[in-house]
DNA sequence: TAAGATTGTGGTGAATTGTGGGTAATAATC
DNA sequence: GATTATTACCCACAATTCACCACAATCTTA
């Protein structure tokens, strides 16, 4: 069952096929709503992974970078590192995207992937990378962990 | 598959002929608008790359550089460098445009090139050069450039 | 538990795309 | 005005991409 459009929970164990096909976990597809046009866009994520995003979330994040002036050179580089890697892809009828080789290479992607809910968006790791950086994370920066209580509440 | 039109993303490498011509990735072709008449302004980049735009967008950018034209020295040496090297080209059948000798030695192009999708433009890079450039401004700008990420990809 | 529907994965063939080169038209030079 | 250089247009072809089909494993429902 769905709960609300457009938001992801949940993990799977995928694999990336040998023409750099991925499913999408049916889950994930169901609540997509319309206007998405069961498009995804896959882009680099700031750790070792891909983000997925729905078309509708990305289109903020374009507008966003479309305010960015080229006039200044981190913005530029700024945009440059979003733009160059994101690429739309739609569903197949087997609820299949498509994931480029630059991309697969930037998350050393193998054969087995591990996709990830993460609300507004998925991501998809490289099982044996995601627990190396968790766990990097957590035993550098406790501080900041426990930081994020004024933030939320859970 | 396109999103929105005029807008471009991802990265392509593609060869520069013998003749200077160099193929525009079919799927930027494919998110040009009619209006466009196939029709894209090469010009040189602030960065050392050659910038692409679609007619359209072009235009906007020559309304921008109209206000500039006469305040002060400083911004006419800006618009000179960007108006004295535009270039119309429209995109033969097999959908390559030409490369003027004077944009390949600025850009430094040789026969290998990186076709970067930057939303509302498209950058020419030869792929050596354009490491450097990025690594450079994030290192010198880091901080503005986790700014940017907070603010902008969530 | 059995039958049916759904889901994940592999593969195939047709259409598209990138690239090289040839020839005619145009512009430049002497 | 003749000759050369440059540009625009067209054809050809190998490689890639994409849309589709097939099937086995899994889950759902009665």
């Amino acid at each position: 069952m769905t709960l609300t459009s457009n938001t992801f929970t949940g993990e799977y164990r995928y694999s990336l096929d040998t023409k750099g096909r991925i499913n999408i976990p049916a889950k994930f597809r169901q609540s997509l709503s319309k206007d998405n046009q069961n498009t995804f866009i896959a882009t680099r994520g700031q750790d070792p992974c891909i983000w997925i995003y729905p078309l509708i979330e990305w289109k903020k994040i374009e507008n966003e970078l479309r305010k960015l002036s080229s006039v200044s050179g981190i913005h530029r580089t700024f945009v440059r590192q979003i733009a160059r890697s994101a690429t739309p892809s739609m569903c197949d009828k087997q609820g299949r995207i498509m994931i480029s080789p630059s991309l697969i290479s930037y998350s050393s992607l193998k054969r087995e992937t591990l996709i990830i809910g993460m609300i507004n968006k998925i991501e998809i790791w490289n099982p044996d990378i995601l627990e190396k950086v968790d766990k990097n994370n957590i035993n550098n920066d406790p501080n900041e962990f426990n930081a994020l209580s004024d933030k939320i509440v859970l």
